[in-house]
DNA sequence: CTATGTATGTCGCCA
DNA sequence: TGGCGACGTACATAG
């Protein structure tokens, strides 16, 4: 990796094209090619940027570049598209590499599988009289998170942290092919999650889908007294 | 900025919890208190991070800490939640720090609004005979793009940079709105996009769906002509 | 400030 | 390889 605080300009030409005027940045240059901009304050996310499989040419700079007090261009390009970034630089103030080897990776420690699992154990927050069928029930166009057995019948159960309208289409589309099988209809859906935008809501309900709201900290905090009981 | 090369363990605790093994990497701890953790591989995405307004604390290692030689304990607090970032060194290869200032930052131009703009500019590019209603037209479920009196009556069009499933879906949504309300049914459809991918053309047109691939530059370079003349 | 839609999204899974 | 869903999504903008 290679680490490089320049003054420079950079243009983005590709999916858009963008712009980034003279300025004080760093350009972090990595093994496969990617090249980074950050400027010294947002998110994790850099100001432009060149995703990976890349190749970088630096040249000199042309006579115009030149008497603009440009020492060299740095040409990115990405190898699969004809995406490229520009970058011109007027003054190099610190220049080093790293060797860093490969990363052994980052090890997430779930939260949809947590919401999942806590509404199975607590099938009733989907109202009196529910009783769990199984969770991921396969169908040809993937599996439903939960399956339950309701006072009127079966019920799908699409569970999402967000609740927004993909979720709902994703649901609608399980809620057609389970009703056609003979043994599990008629199906109704619920859209179960931590939070259902207005607009998800609206086109739940226009559907005849439930939505519920689920309260995670509430949720966690049963399964934390169940687990002391034993 | 300061730029950290370390071989460190990292642990980060909020949303979720996530785990990383020790190795060597980049670590970046910007002005506004955000931290950055990159590996010499990936996009643009750390394999960790603690977002603005965050704050930093140094501490020594505790005696068991010690005893797994790391030297340094560096613990980032975000200002307006509870998540926690903890980056346990083992040693430092290098370190540097460096002033950048404010960025002027980014340029864009061919997103989804500037060719919103231009269609609009050109609603000929539908096709003859055809006039702006308006752009964004409000409805429960979410504004249309953009809607047009076309010769066989009114027209809603979805916008895309590249046109796929899901665009369709969204527009067929509209439709289904907006041929509910007597003034402007028959609501005919048209998926405008730079790209149309195969899947969402024959979705479209099997919903009598209108796919037109527009030409951004060329568009542009219209635009470009219609300014000069004044 | 909240709500909502876009993104050069990226990333991982699975057919 | 391509489609699909999740993401600590981030991010800008309109209400």
């Amino acid at each position: 990796m290679r680490l490089v605080i320049a003054t420079c300009s950079v243009t983005y030409s590709g999916r858009l094209n963008a712009h980034m005027a003279l300025a004080k940045r760093l350009l972090m240059v990595k093994a496969d090619g990617a090249v980074l901009i950050h400027s010294d304050g947002g998110s994790y996310k850099p100001l432009n940027w060149m995703s990976p499989p890349a190749t970088m040419r630096v040249s000199a700079p042309d006579e115009h570049q030149a008497e603009a007090g440009i020492k060299e261009v740095w040409t990115v390009s990405a190898t699969k598209s004809d995406d490229t970034l520009k970058i011109l630089i007027s003054e190099i103030h610190h220049d080093s590499s790293h060797e860093l080897g490969t990363d052994p990776g980052l090890v997430k420690d779930g939260v949809e599988a947590d919401l999942q699992r806590l509404l199975s154990e607590q099938i009733e927050r989907l109202g009196d009289g529910h009783a769990l069928i199984r969770r991921e029930h396969p169908t040809p166009i993937g599996p439903v998170d939960i399956l339950a057995k309701g006072p009127q019948g079966t019920v799908a159960v699409e569970l999402k942290r967000r609740g927004d309208i993909d979720g709902v289409e994703q649901l609608s589309r399980y809620l057609e092919l389970l009703n056609r099988d003979p043994l599990l209809a008629p199906v109704s859906g619920v859209f179960a999650a931590q939070q259902i935008k207005p607009q998800a809501r609206t086109l739940a309900e226009d559907r005849g889908i439930r939505c519920v709201v689920l309260d995670y900290e509430e949720m966690k905090g049963v399964d934390d007294a169940d687990s002391r009981l034993f």
